[in-house]
DNA sequence: TTGACGTATTCCCATATGGGTATACGCTTT
DNA sequence: AAAGCGTATACCCATATGGGAATACGTCAA
């Protein structure tokens, strides 16, 4: 098999930076093909099947204004997106007790400018559970 | 060109089902690759390509044990996707019914500022209204 | 050393991508 | 009706994917 399609949801998606620009620019208000297209540089086309895919993953929404289509945001599509990443947001916000020592190797660049007075040689916990 | 390669950026890492559920795994602490195929249930060569994937994007890091390698989960590239999706956040989280009406609210924002004279309860000059 | 174990890598494939170009479609103005 | 505009679609490509199978590699056990 090859990758998941892009329209399987949110997450592949937005994995697109353009179609993550054309969100933003849309969060700003609805807009026409046009205005995207002009605001991003990038050939009309190449607009249309981002839209495409932004609408079948339901981030998009599109209305008929004359000969134009004005699309417009709906952000919530991202929210899974949101919650899965924030469930490490603490991983990597603050120091843990317990995840401390896993951590400590990751940001130890920080950590050990901080680390004048040394202490604590205590370990024993291979299988810590941050999520309890 | 083809899609962005799953290593450019966590965006892309991450869109991947079984590598978030590998990072999930690994948020409970260190991992050997057995410990992921077992909980997985998946190939072990199939594991170690994700594995690879993630450790070039850095969400993970790797430590020789023996004839093992544990791996452990780094959140810190999980930070821009969340900071991405997380301006987007007010626009599904507080309670608008209409989001419509939030990204006019967006739109004008400055002419409200000058306006704040006004008066023009409403004007419903939109096609469907879910509201009722 | 030999063998077993734990992982990584290589080769193969079907698939769908993002981009380009050309063109078809629909609405509007003449 | 014809001409234009705004969008969407159809082709064409090079590329890299996720998965499967086989195998190479490094470490530990006999």
């Amino acid at each position: 098999m090859a990758r998941a399609a892009t329209t399987t949801d949110a997450f592949n998606a937005v994995a697109e930076p353009r179609r993550r620009q054309i969100l933003d620019l849309l969060a700003h208000g609805e807009l026409a093909v046009n205005d995207i297209v002009e605001r991003m540089g990038v050939a009309q086309p190449l607009v249309s099947k981002h839209l495409k895919v932004l609408r079948e993953v339901g981030l998009v929404d599109v209305r008929d204004d004359g000969r134009r289509r004005l699309y417009r945001l709906n952000p919530v599509p991202l929210k899974p997106i949101h919650e899965w990443v924030g469930g490490f947001e603490q991983l990597w916000s603050e120091r843990f007790d317990r995840m401390d020592v896993v951590l400590a190797e990751l940001m130890d660049a920080e950590l050990m400018e901080a680390e004048r007075d040394d202490h604590d040689p205590d370990d024993t916990q291979r299988d810590g559970d941050p999520a309890g």
